[in-house]
DNA sequence: TTTTAATCATTAGCCCGCTAATCAATAATA
DNA sequence: TATTATTGATTAGCGGGCTAATGATTAAAA
């Protein structure tokens, strides 16, 4: 007879029960404003530097670069954010906001506010 | 002038933080006996009891049925489980662990423990 | 200088979540 | 009984994560 795990006394499984169900509640705060849950995170990084390449965006997110590249494709579709490509490095591109993206700024703490009080 | 959320030092913030790692963690644990993260969940839950329904096991693990769906279908891809048609009932359809299924027990509860400790 | 290696962005394709919409079958009701 | 509502599975489509593979550019080395 081999030992069994109580998979559910383990830290493990309900981190991960808590993981999903977080996911789902920034997905639910972050929706009310016409955002998406991973969207938020990018922004936060580019409201404290603008303009940073894709790769410093990824590695500052802990996300693989196709992550990033997606993700900037639906913040470029609702008008968040713009793509240059630098002169000096033909390789990298520039991320900026726009300015819509500086006015959500006070919407998505709000929202930020509320989650962190569902949250505890 | 708007007050401005450090988020980093939101709990939002962190946990949301610790939900990519900690998934990450839980597919490269399992990558290694040729699983996905999700499909641990839902072996675990037939484990326990086989033959359930789809929206049986969609219930128990706190999931949508169509991911539930999709899921059952890289399961049959992989030769772990099999759907069955009710004869009493022809909406609903029955899964079955395969023998193969039975034997990852094992294999599978050692990633697991490994898991464990990586989370602590 | 020419070749090779490293870097950055991108595409393709997969898993894991979701919602909305559809279809078939069953249950409930008029 | 005939209609309507509910249930269960499925499809389509999207966001968000990944790896592997490409292509273009730049940097490094021979």
């Amino acid at each position: 007879m081999t030992s069994r795990i109580k998979f559910e006394d383990t830290v493990s499984y309900r981190l991960a029960k808590v993981t999903t169900a977080f996911r789902n509640s920034i997905e639910r705060h972050m929706s009310r404003i016409g955002l998406h849950g991973g969207q938020i995170f990018a922004l936060l990084e580019l409201w404290k530097q603008d303009g940073l390449r894709q790769i410093d965006l990824a590695n500052r997110l802990s996300l693989a670069a196709p992550t990033v590249n997606k993700m900037l494709k639906g913040l470029i579709e609702i008008n968040l954010i713009t793509l240059a490509r630098q002169e000096d490095d033909a390789r990298s591109t520039r991320i900026y906001l726009t300015p819509l993206a500086y006015k959500m700024r006070e919407e998505v703490e709000e929202q930020w506010l509320e989650l962190e009080q569902d949250s505890l």
